[in-house]
DNA sequence: GAGCACTGC
């Protein structure tokens, strides 16, 4: 059980043995009792940040960029807003901003800054969130937002004149909205030199930001006469809250990291004291099987391993279940929390002092060239592993189990991971940019570029949607109607076509569905149950006039959850279902689209779903028995996926509106189409094709 | 008869 390594035997290494390492301060006992009994200013004063208040103001005055390197507890996100408003940034009816790449975050931090300035939520503090604006444009001085809300705000405002100071948090995650605004935030510096950025991000990215924002294209001596701030960003670290943690690495590689996570939590719970435990593994296979292992070895072992408490965490989990591992652990027992990525950065776990990390993780990557999308397990980056220590140091000092060789951690993996924009279909991200009059793509000044092919992919597909022209200018109106709406650009197009079928109203209800993971609830084991139930529903013309016929019996319900619970439908979806079928209705009246109901005309609504997805139609096979399509494009093989209520109907021509790839690739969400349609839909798509081939 | 890392507008 023990051959991986010793602990106790081993001498402690800490985490800061490492360049750039995470957490490596210790606080003064005063510090860990959170926000306790001492006035909020006093509160506000021992957090690390507030000894570089001066510097910061003084750097964010003199320069157009500042990189804040600020490790976890620094307390940047919540006082440097107030620095900026307290030293007049938000004077003459300016605004302050802060982004998050998390909704969570952005209500979390913003009720807080609220209460340590003893304003209500909404007025001088606000926040803005997809679904929710908590502010007020007269009042509001300090503002938090998602990044992806301000790149949608840049839509009405290309150079947010509003903001005087705009902070970009958590830069180091590297989302695609993160990156995208980091590019456009670029350009409107050079139009406005009164703007100050602070880009916060972890150490390991904040030489890539600052070589970001100082390389410029144009020549710099023609910018140095111009009065106003230093082009030259500045960057200020700010040491952090965390306790050490001692990193045990494995001595020989693990040939079955399940397996080896799993004698490793028997291994803490026999020889370290009391502390919760966190393991990191890829994914809901392997979490169920060791939570599954843990759990016979409770049964098995007796009175030895009895004192703990398995709890699997991921996203799909239903949400009372995700919610156990936040519940107080039991005295005397220990809590043993197997988790995805999701308790990385999303979700924080109070009580951890045992972190076991099997140095993998599953990831999503894009080939442009099959242009289909893949789950990928891949090997985590440095970053990401001292993320992941990190999190047993929050309430004392802890200690991390690497389930790979310090080896391996030094020389075979990366610095950091592949930043989603390079892993990610651009569509959507493209048509964005051009809406915002970026024509030239692929010369964008990205902080990391997609690859030509990515892009070039993207524009054909806009292309092939008829919203560019042959310059690869967006269309007007069609090419920046589409842009928004904040759906994949298929989905769009098949919005606005839906306006001449006079089907807007079901179309509407497709799209907020087809957005959403699924509207089923995720369990395994009662699949029977759960086929009968979709046969209650199932539409002989496929799964997206299903999906109208469940959202009808749900709004006949009276949105009831006990309807929901008896058909198998998840709750939380149909409640998501209406917020967004909401928000597209009041995007669809401001760009022109009459809302109005095809009734049980069913086959019209089947035309709209090709008019967006006609690139996906395909055919049966002419002899084949397995259910076997080809794409009539691309000749490539689908199937139905098992899912569908056209699985085993097998008919001749279908369309679909998403693919999964997995042994097979698999069609998911599919519906009967006539072939004629496509010629309708799409002529200048499948002219080329020889008319037998749609017979 | 199969399978879903995680966000976000």
């Amino acid at each position: 059980m023990s051959q991986f390594w010793k602990p106790g035997t081993e001498k402690p290494r800490l985490v800061d043995d490492e360049e750039g390492g995470v957490l490596f301060f210790t606080p003064s006992p005063s510090f860990s009792s959170g926000y306790g009994y001492a006035s909020i200013e006093k509160q506000r004063q021992r957090l690390p940040v507030y000894k570089y208040r001066t510097a910061i103001l003084y750097l964010v005055d003199t320069h157009a960029t500042t990189i804040i390197v600020g490790e976890t507890g620094s307390g940047k996100t919540t006082q440097i807003p107030q620095y900026l408003k307290e030293a007049g940034w938000a004077d003459g009816g300016r605004v302050i901003v802060c982004t998050q790449p998390r909704r969570l975050a952005v209500q979390s931090v913003a009720s807080r800054v609220a209460e340590e300035m003893g304003v209500k939520l909404g007025e001088e503090v606000g926040y803005t969130i997809r679904f929710e604006d908590v502010s007020n444009p007269d009042v509001t001085r300090v503002k938090f937002l998602t990044d992806g809300v301000l790149l949608r705000e840049m839509m009405d405002d290309p150079l947010l004149t509003k903001y005087s100071v705009i902070m970009v948090d958590e830069a180091h995650e590297r989302s695609t909205s993160t990156d995208i605004l980091l590019g456009l935030l670029k350009k409107i510096q050079r139009r406005r030199p009164e703007l100050r950025l602070i880009i916060s991000s972890a150490t390991i990215e904040a030489r890539l930001m600052s070589d970001f924002f100082r390389r410029s294209k144009k020549r710099r001596d023609h910018e140095s006469d111009e009065p106003g701030p230093q082009v030259e960003p500045a960057i200020l670290s700010v040491e952090g809250r965390g306790f050490n943690v001692e990193i045990n690495y494995a001595e020989e590689p693990a040939p079955d990291y399940v397996q080896a996570a799993v004698s490793t939590v028997l291994l803490i719970h026999e020889r370290e004291p009391a502390g919760d435990i966190l393991v990191f593994l890829t994914g809901q296979d392997d979490i169920d099987a060791a939570v599954q292992l843990l759990t016979e070895e409770v049964r098995t072992n007796g009175k030895k391993s009895s004192g703990f408490i398995v709890l699997p965490l991921y996203s799909g989990l239903p949400r009372a279940d995700q919610e156990l591992v936040f519940s107080p652990t039991p005295r005397g027992k220990r809590k043993v929390v197997i988790s995805t990525n999701i308790a990385e950065t999303s979700l924080t776990l109070e009580g951890i002092v045992y972190v076991v990390d099997s140095g993998f993780s599953k990831q999503r990557f894009y080939n442009p060239i099959s242009d289909i999308e893949n789950l990928v397990m891949v090997p985590i980056s440095r970053a990401s592993a001292r993320q992941r220590a990190g999190r047993a140091g929050r309430v004392r000092p802890g200690k991390c189990y690497r389930l790979y060789t310090e080896e391996y951690f030094l020389k075979h993996m990366s610095d950091a991971a592949i930043p989603e924009i390079q892993r990610s279909n651009l569509v959507s991200c493209i048509i964005q940019l051009k809406a915002l009059g970026i024509d030239n793509i692929l010369g964008f000044d990205w902080p990391a570029s997609p690859s030509p092919e990515a892009m070039i992919r993207a524009l054909e597909v806009l292309y092939s949607l008829g919203v560019l022209d042959d310059d690869a200018k967006l269309i007007s109106p069609t090419g920046f109607q589409m842009a928004e709406i904040p759906l994949d650009p298929m989905i769009s197009k098949m919005i606005i076509a839906s306006n001449q079928f006079g089907c807007s109203e079901e179309i509407i209800t497709i799209a907020a569905v087809l957005s959403i993971q699924s509207i089923w609830v995720s369990a395994r084991g009662i699949q029977r149950e759960m086929d009968e139930a979709k046969l209650r529903f199932a539409a002989a013309e496929g799964d997206h006039v299903t999906f109208l016929n469940i959202y009808k019996g749900f709004l006949q319900s009276g949105k009831s959850s006990q309807w929901c619970h008896k058909n198998f439908i998840n709750y939380h979806s149909m409640k998501k279902v209406l917020e967004i079928r909401g928000q597209l209705k009041r995007i669809a009246q401001r760009i022109g689209i009459a809302l109005k109901s095809c009734e049980s005309d069913v086959q019209v609504v089947r035309k709209a779903v090709t008019a967006g997805f006609f690139a996906n139609a395909c055919r049966l096979e002419a002899y084949s028995h397995n259910g076997m399509y080809k794409t009539i494009r691309g000749s490539q093989e689908v199937y139905i996926h098992p899912s569908s209520v056209l699985f085993r109907v097998n008919p001749k021509w279908v369309i679909y509106t998403s693919l999964v790839s997995t042994d097979k690739q698999y069609m998911r969400n599919v519906s009967t189409i006539d072939p004629s349609w496509l010629m309708e839909a799409a002529p200048h798509f499948y002219q080329q094709q020889r008319p037998h081939h749609l017979h």
